[in-house]
RNA sequence: GGUACUUUGGCCGAGUGGCUAGGCGCCGGUCUGCAAAACCGUUUACGGCGGUUCGAAUCCGCCAAGUACCUCCA
């Protein structure tokens, strides 16, 4: 594949040349929801981060398989490993089937993401669906001595783990270091070291969400499901594992080490992970109580918000900044790129209309190149959106008759403008669903047409008076050199 | 305490050695019956102090402030 696509593992800490081990396959394994709550503004950013990665990585040519989980068991409430479980804990408050809770915010959780415009992943698998799987993959652990059973439930044995490869090579942490600084256990604990993690968990009898294992009825943990099913759906070894930077420890660094020890090998090639959200400078996390839901966002139903904000202005929003940055969240800021994100848009119906005249008067540059060379640049789709607004000045200009555009010139500038905003970047028209109705735009059509020879007449009254009261009804007019535009 | 990272103009946010990021806002102008839109122009940016260099927002050191992870979280 001819690309010179370079994304940043954090596992090395640098921008790599991305080159998949089959090409043109590519394996790509997303952490997903736990769905046990509503679907909040952190759920939105990796899911359309890696949504662009997804969509650019096609457009490239790869076949790609991209898997999201949905975590929907084994998530415990604390550490220590002795917590309740997430979703059955939520079952209990709710008087609710576990499997009708995490039914419940899952298809809240998809709902949400198709309006985001986020594509579905090839893959969704549910960790409840792969109990089997995870129990094999315990028992590989266990066959390979990097793990012990106590009680009934299965560690995974972090310091023989570490004494033969690297446990924190993820995270930069020096696991030695760690066990002498963490606390010393109490007496009761079925692990032999604070580190240790659980990869299958006893179920206490009050506990409803267990499955049989060699070991005992139980539940498997939380780390366990990603590399089996991992393995399951893009093999041993394969391309691409992302997430939130949150995850690098210990999920992933857990994960690295579940597969090593079970497989013998390294599963991932590259690990890529998105920054936070932050609100006031502090993460907006579920624990913080500072979240907002997507719910809210759409709605404006929330304290912190001066209004409602679409889908596509979150998604633009979270777009304007690259994502291995934090971007702090403001009502202000979102205004500001809502106001970016129509003028863009109107830009590009503008450009369907456009004429072409016999030459261009301005130089419409490389645009297509430019776009691809900052998406290469571990898809820096900020420097994207700066270049497309650079052009949308050409578009505007040629509108007003200022310049002229060549038939060419603005072929190719419909392309790109179409290629970069729906297809890659995934920013969907305002409007294109209830644009059906060609009789409607016809009779506003009339009005305006109407509304246009009344003012040739200077008759003021009239033509104010169908353009005030469209605007009441919740369109929007604008007068042109030689017309008008208008929109819902 | 350990690890990773951040600090850019009124706000958001790119940018790793020299050349305009971009958006929003403000102000001035063009256009217009008015308004909106559009266009043009303007707006004291790189936390502080040193160092390297012909040249640093960009590299190095120190200091300051802040964030995340080390317990669930995207």
């Amino acid at each position: 594949m001819e690309h010179q696509l370079y994304i940043y593992n954090t596992l090395t800490r640098k921008k790599e040349r991305f080159i998949p081990i089959h090409e043109p396959n590519v394996g790509m394994y997303v952490c997903g929801p736990t769905v046990y709550g509503d679907p909040h503004l952190g759920h939105a950013r990796p899911a359309i981060t890696f949504d662009i990665l997804f969509r650019y990585l096609k457009y490239l040519g790869y076949k790609v398989r991209y898997v999201r989980n949905v975590t929907d068991v084994g998530h415990l409430e604390n550490d220590e490993d002795e917590g309740e479980d997430k979703i059955a804990k939520k079952a209990r408050l709710d008087q609710l089937e576990p499997m009708e809770v995490a039914q419940y915010y899952y298809n809240s959780y998809r709902k949400a993401m198709e309006l985001l415009n986020v594509l579905p992943p090839s893959i969704e698998p549910h960790a409840s669906g792969h109990i089997m799987e995870q129990i094999e993959f315990t028992q590989k652990i266990l066959d390979a001595g990097y793990a012990y059973e106590s009680n009934g439930s299965v560690y995974f044995d972090v310091e023989k783990y570490n004494s033969d490869h690297h446990y924190g090579k993820l995270s930069g942490r020096d696991i030695d270091e760690m066990m002498e600084t963490t606390r010393a256990l109490d007496g009761q604990s079925e692990k032999r070291r604070s580190a240790d993690f659980a990869l299958w968990k006893k179920a206490a009898p009050e506990h409803i969400m267990r499955w049989k294992s060699p070991w005992s009825e139980g539940f498997p943990g939380w780390h366990i499901e990603c590399s089996a099913m991992g393995t399951k759906y893009l093999g041993e070894e394969f391309d691409i594992h992302g997430g939130g930077m949150d995850l690098i420890f210990p999920h992933h660094e857990c994960e690295i080490a579940q597969s090593k020890a079970a497989l013998g090998k390294e599963s991932v090639k590259y690990w890529m992970h998105n920054n936070m959200i932050t609100i006031n400078g502090q993460k907006m996390g579920k624990s913080l109580g500072n979240f907002i839901t997507l719910g809210e966002f759409f709605t404006g139903g929330h304290a912190l918000l001066t209004k409602a904000f679409s889908p596509m202005t979150i998604r633009f929003f979270i777009l304007q900044a690259h994502y291995r940055s934090t971007v702090d969240f403001s009502s202000e800021a979102l205004e500001a790129s809502e106001k970016g994100l129509e003028r863009l848009m109107e830009g590009y119906a503008r450009l369907q209309n456009l004429k072409a005249s016999e030459k261009s008067s301005i130089e419409i540059g490389n645009l297509r190149e430019k776009c691809k060379e900052a998406m290469n640049d571990d898809l820096n789709t900020p420097i994207v959106i700066s270049y497309l607004f650079e052009s949308l000045r050409i578009i505007n200009l040629v509108h007003d008759g200022k310049e002229t555009i060549s038939q060419e010139d603005l072929d190719e500038l419909q392309s790109v403008f179409k290629l970069f905003i729906e297809d890659i970047l995934g920013l969907q028209p305002a409007g294109t669903a209830s644009e059906g109705i060609e009789a409607y735009r016809k009779a506003v059509d009339l009005l305006l047409n109407i509304r246009l020879e009344a003012k040739k007449n200077k008759d003021w009254t009239t033509s104010d008076k169908i353009r005030d009261e469209l605007t009441s009804y919740g369109f929007e007019i604008k007068d042109t050199k030689d017309g008008f535009e208008w929109s819902l």
